[in-house]
RNA sequence: GGGCGUUUAGCUCAGCUGGGAGAGCGCUACCCUUACAAGGUAGAUGUCGGGGGUUCGAUCCCCUCAACGCCCACCA
């Protein structure tokens, strides 16, 4: 058969993709419309940075959400998925300083706040722009109408709105209080922004003199000597033996000669050091509750770019590092520096710069979490959210459930500012969503507004409210805040779940007495093939726009899907999506293949008692992956669902349905023709429907022509299980059939027959259906195995003697080639074959044996182990005939 | 120091409530067979990390050891 064909031999993406999701757009697709399910299914984009180029955990952000939300959306939920950017507070800063440096020597301060501003807010459109671009690449049926910014109108009021309402609450404080701050970014950073990392250092011992006791020495370790003059006491634990005496007396730190007292701390840990402690509240969390609790000064020796300041006249100007040698250098000279050896120790470096953290103690804003984040937890304990796969809620909990008053203010310029205000005159101070033009309290013109601006997670945690157009009335009703909030699923990656789910959690359940979303999918990181995290330094990235140009955006995020379910890595090999890409170039080849037939095909499906036993199969086949797909999506297991489909389209469509429907097609019965070209055309709508969401354009493509361009694919329901399609009977009768074809072919194999060689086939079976069947195959089996003839006896008949043979548990396979083959060879063969099923045989045998197994073992198990037993002894019975047959 | 996770075929991984070890890629042989060589047919490969326990039965449950990875933690 010569197929007419207009359809190129491999699908071209690159057009499709532009096409459709232009389409798409301009039949407004991706907007929410109501369906079936008369119900809401709001989906929100974790908005990436504007920092740079997507990389691909966006892709797989991206290429799970997508699905799901094409998923659902053909299922009947209104479905509305809102994508959106964020300003990246400090990243974004610190990228614009170094290019703005590299480029014209000049820091932020060189250009003032009003121009830097600018200059990053140009980098934001820029940037800005390529990342929507990127995300249409990969085929997003986002709703573009609810983009957002971080920096828009609405979050600004969001961000003022429940900070100004905190403030008032008593909830956000303005305090002295150690913080973390980076010398790098001259900022304060909060606890969940610094990486604790193993740094090599030193354990140094200091003699400390005591007044009144000349005798008595102290000796202090510590890791840090330069902070010594920043020391306002010395602690010991009150229960210590050792230094008991010594409380209430007073120590002298060398080099600078200051008294200090000696003082009992339950801090304070015996076995630790040298169970001294030298206390530093300026510099040190412990030190800082320790001095708060012992009413001990504090001392400040830094300047805010980590230099050392005046307190500490003799290192001035130093960084901690060069200090640290100059004070040692000192200590040893005054002969107090027992001993120095070497200890490695985790240090706090800030996530961004990666310079060490140095705590000190400065005036920040804060937010209570507590009341807030035992809500968070409550919320997931009682089921009002839950996460998938359900171990991370562990993380969720374990980050809750110790809350710390978060540091939200940021000494930076790009990000909310602060909405406080302070009078000049009276020295009021009030926080306000407007900005005010006098004092509230003395109506001075003299104010000004907190320099400084907001975390960036702060505004990430408003992110669900503000998105739909909280808190500017008629922003909600625009945005139908009513009908979409909460959200049904996040999608997100375990390394934000206490930067931003936790904050969300908080925040939007603060405002609105509901959690924000219902579901929480955390999908895997990306990394490479050998399990590496991708970094620009190994230079191991991936950019998903090189692989969606390369192998096409359907076979990426085919790749991703299929890695996606209750994983937390997914490595990353682009030969996988080559590997991919050709699954979906099978699929746009098996359409090829039916093209020709298409008109011929009736729209509905004919009455059953019309359908062959191979249409029954393939529907109940298809059934069979359309629950297991359903089911699959609905608990997020991208991966199952895509192999699922997978091996459904590979092996059952194509490499049987399709290979069966050719001898129909090509014969003389026109209205089985039309009966199967019917069928085919009907389960190929199935399967692009229920492969749509994962692979939306050539889905779309071949819909086009399935619908003759009448309807788009995205529009169209889902696929859902019919009961009435099951048919077990015949799925069983087709195994055997497919068992017996692979039996020939495996001998053909085995005797070096090339496929051209016609061969004669007697099969003797004592299955009356499945000989019935499978001589109304015959026809079949000469498209299928070159089967010229054969016969189909039962089982005591006589059998050929000297042939190729081989059994299974129904049937035996001989293809008499008496002079043509090698005896010893099918011999041997057949002997190996005996001993495996002896072995798989005796093993069920014994079980059967065993009383015990016979007592406790449910009854379903008993029968399956006996009818296993059957198969493997008939199998045997046929195998050892055919033995005797050579001797 | 605390917590979590991983360990199954050469590679990447699946294996859901315990009941004859799977997939993809790779590999071997043969085939340009009239949808597809980005293809077809057939095939090889596993002490399911080690040890113990529970059970009629353990890749799966319990204990223990080991290796690797991640997260958290006050830098004495």
């Amino acid at each position: 058969m010569e197929i007419q064909n207009d359809l190129p031999k491999t699908f071209d993406p690159k057009a499709a993709e532009d096409k459709w999701y232009q389409i798409w757009l301009e039949n407004k697709s991706f907007k929410p419309k109501k369906g079936k399910q008369n119900r809401t299914f709001t989906v929100l984009m974790p908005p990436p940075n504007v920092t740079g180029k997507l990389h691909m955990g966006h892709a797989l952000d991206a290429t799970t959400q997508d699905t799901l939300i094409r998923y659902k959306r053909m299922k009947g939920f209104e479905t509305l998925w809102i994508p959106g950017t964020d300003h990246a507070g400090i990243s974004t800063q610190a990228v614009v300083e170094k290019l703005i440096w590299k480029q014209e020597k000049k820091n932020r301060h060189d250009l003032g706040r009003e121009e830097f501003l600018k200059r990053i807010w140009a980098w934001k459109e820029q940037y800005g722009a390529e990342i929507v671009n990127q995300q249409k690449k990969m085929g997003v049926s986002c709703d573009w109408d609810y983009s957002t910014f971080t920096l828009d109108d609405v979050p600004n009021k969001a961000v003022k709105k429940f900070f100004v309402s905190m403030y008032n609450e008593g909830l956000i404080f303005q305090s002295d209080y150690i913080v973390n701050w980076d010398p790098a970014l001259q900022s304060a950073i909060s606890d969940a922004e610094v990486e604790h990392k193993e740094v090599k250092g030193h354990f140094y011992s200091l003699r400390y003199k005591v007044l009144d006791a000349p005798e008595t020495e102290l000796i202090i370790a510590t890791t840090r000597p330069e902070t010594i003059f920043a020391d306002t006491a010395i602690a010991v634990n009150p229960t210590d033996p050792r230094f008991k005496h010594l409380i209430g007396k007073t120590a002298v730190i060398p080099i600078c000669n200051r008294e200090i007292p000696i003082i009992a701390d339950e801090h304070v840990d015996i076995e630790k050091g040298t169970g001294c402690l030298k206390v530093t509240p300026g510099h040190d969390f412990n030190d800082f509750e320790i001095g708060k609790r012992n009413g001990l000064p504090i001392i400040n020796i830094l300047n805010t770019n980590g230099t050392f300041n005046k307190n500490a006249p003799e290192i001035e100007g130093l960084r901690p590092k060069e200090a640290r040698a100059k004070v040692e250098e000192l200590l040893t000279e005054l002969g107090v520096l027992v001993e120095k050896k070497d200890h490695v120790h985790p240090v706090g470096h800030g996530e961004r710069s990666d310079e060490i953290v140095e705590p000190m103690v400065s005036k920040q804003w804060f937010l209570s979490t507590k009341a807030m984040s035992e809500v968070a937890v409550e919320a997931v304990e009682q089921g009002e959210m839950t996460f998938y796969p359900k171990g991370w809620e562990n993380t969720y909990f374990s980050w809750l459930r110790n809350p710390k008053n978060w540091c939200i203010s940021r000494q930076l310029w790009w990000g909310h500012q602060i909405p406080v205000f302070y009078c000049r005159s009276c020295e009021a101070q009030w926080a306000s969503e407007e900005t005010p033009a006098e004092c509230a309290k003395c109506k001075s013109e003299d104010i000004f507004q907190d320099p400084d601006v907001l975390d960036t997670w702060f505004s990430s945690g408003l992110w669900p409210l503000s998105t739909l157009g909280w808190p500017d009335e008629t922003a909600m009703k625009e945005k139908r805040f009513e009908d979409f909030y909460p959200n049904a699923t996040l999608i997100t990656g375990f390394d934000i779940i206490f930067f931003w789910v936790a904050r969300m959690m908080m925040m939007g359940t603060k405002v609105t007495g509901t959690p924000p979303f219902k579901d929480v999918y955390i999908h895997a990181l990306v990394r490479d093939k050998q399990g590496r995290k991708m970094s620009k330094s190994l230079g191991n990235g991936i950019d998903p726009l090189d692989m969606v140009g390369q192998y096409g955006a359907d076979a990426m995020r085919f790749t991703l899907a299929a890695g996606s379910g209750y994983n937390r890595d997914l490595n990353l090999d682009p030969e996988r999506i080559e590997g991919y890409r050709n699954f979906v170039n099978k699929l746009w080849n098996a359409f090829r293949f039916i093209s020709p037939y298409l008109e011929k095909a009736k729209d509905e499906l004919p009455i059953h008692s019309e359908w062959h036993l191979h249409d029954k199969w393939i529907l109940a086949e298809l059934n069979t992956v359309t629950r297991s797909m359903n089911e699959a999506l609905d608990l997020y297991r991208f991966d199952e669902a895509c192999s699922e489909i997978y091996q459904y389209v590979y092996e059952k469509f194509c490499a049987w349905y399709i290979e069966l429907s050719k001898n129909i097609l090509n014969g003389p019965d026109e209205r089985a023709k039309v009966l199967r070209a019917t069928m085919l055309k009907f389960c190929f709508r199935k399967i692009v429907i229920l492969l749509h969401p994962v692979v939306p354009f050539l889905t779309e493509e071949i819909w086009s022509h399935l619908s003759g361009g009448k309807s788009l694919l995205i529009d169209q329901e889902y696929v859902e299980f019919d009961p009435q399609l099951e048919n077990l009977e015949v799925q069983t009768m087709m195994n055997k059939f497919i068992e017996v074809t692979t039996g020939i072919r495996n001998i053909r194999s085995s005797v070096n027959l090339k496929p051209k060689d016609e061969i004669d086939v007697k099969l003797f079976t004592d299955d009356k259906k499945l000989a019935k069947f499978m001589y109304e195959s015959r026809h079949f089996l000469k498209d299928l195995a070159n089967v010229k003839s054969g016969t189909i006896k039962p089982k005591s008949s006589e059998k050929p003697r000297r042939s190729a043979s081989l059994a299974n548990a129904h049937t035996e396979i001989f293809i008499p080639l008496e002079g043509l083959i090698d005896i010893g060879e099918q011999v041997s063969r057949i002997r190996k074959d005996i001993e495996k099923t002896q072995a798989d045989y005796q093993k069920v045998e014994s079980k059967l044996e065993n009383e015990n197994f016979m007592r406790n073992a449910p009854e379903e198990i008993r029968t399956e182990v006996k009818e296993k037993a059957r198969s493997f002894q008939d199998k045997l019975t046929s195998l050892n005939d055919i033995l005797a047959s050579f001797q």
